[in-house]
DNA sequence: ATTACTGCAAAGGATTTGCATGTGA
DNA sequence: TCACATGCAAATCCTTTGCAGTAAT
């Protein structure tokens, strides 16, 4: 785990199974989530430790934390990034950059704001969820 | 209390308090922030009723709720708006809807999902706080 | 008179903390 | 060795729920 290492953090199991669930994953992960799936090869591991690992990493820049519908979620950090989920079936997609540069700039050209765009969840309904759900909900 | 009355709710002192408090207050507030409030006035209103009021007002469209940092945040319902905020001095300024409609249609394009944009809040370091804070943080 | 709303107490769940122990550098 | 990370238990916080009583319509 050369990022572990590089970033002056200990190499510890619960370090790398936490850095390797999310970085398989490819999707955002509750700490619920990760502890469940933590405890699938180590299922002692209390939640003290999933949250305080979290937060580490966190400070160290390896993964990213982001709220959503109240949940706290945490994913690898690639490059600053979006995400498009359904809020009917939960599907997730990445979104690049590139549609919010315009928006970005814009609101600090006329605000005098620099602002933090680097990790934004929109929520919408999917094409299959229109579909199935018509004007429902 | 027209808007209780017009929504099919009762109009019963709680209600009203929690009603006030947001539209006179401008802002986002939280539940624990709300309940302060509401005390000032009714020291011994519950966190329940706080909780039932802003979860019904919310069903009756009279407020939207907004989840921002992990927190969940309540405000009158005026037309779909965004808010600027400063995660510094927590300095807060609300970002007309236009900002926002060329992307919406544009991820609606090229995704096929409908989204959601009715209420985002937009984090950031306000003027001030880029004075004063420099390279810091 | 009905039925929604409240108050209270207790339950629930997620997250944090203290402290002794273990372990990677 | 020594600071950092872990494990465990308990504490805290926020939010929800059950139920009996109250008040709005």
């Amino acid at each position: 785990m050369v990022e572990l290492k590089t970033s002056g953090q200990r190499v510890t199991s619960s370090r790398v199974m936490i850095l390797c669930a999310l970085k398989h994953s490819a999707r955002h992960m509750t700490p619920g989530e990760l502890l469940d799936e933590v405890r699938r090869v180590h299922p002692h591991i209390p939640p003290s430790t999933i949250y305080r690992t979290l937060a580490s990493l966190r400070d160290a820049g390896l993964i990213s934390e982001t709220h959503r519908g109240g949940e706290t979620e945490y994913e690898w950090s690639d490059k600053p990034h979006h995400h498009l989920v359904c809020r009917s079936c939960g599907y997730e997609r990445s979104l690049p950059q590139t549609y919010f540069n315009q928006v970005e700039k814009k609101i600090e050209a006329e605000s005098g704001f620099r602002i933090d765009l680097t990790h934004v969840a929109v929520t919408g309904l999917c094409p299959e969820c229109q579909r199935s759900q018509g004007a429902a909900r």
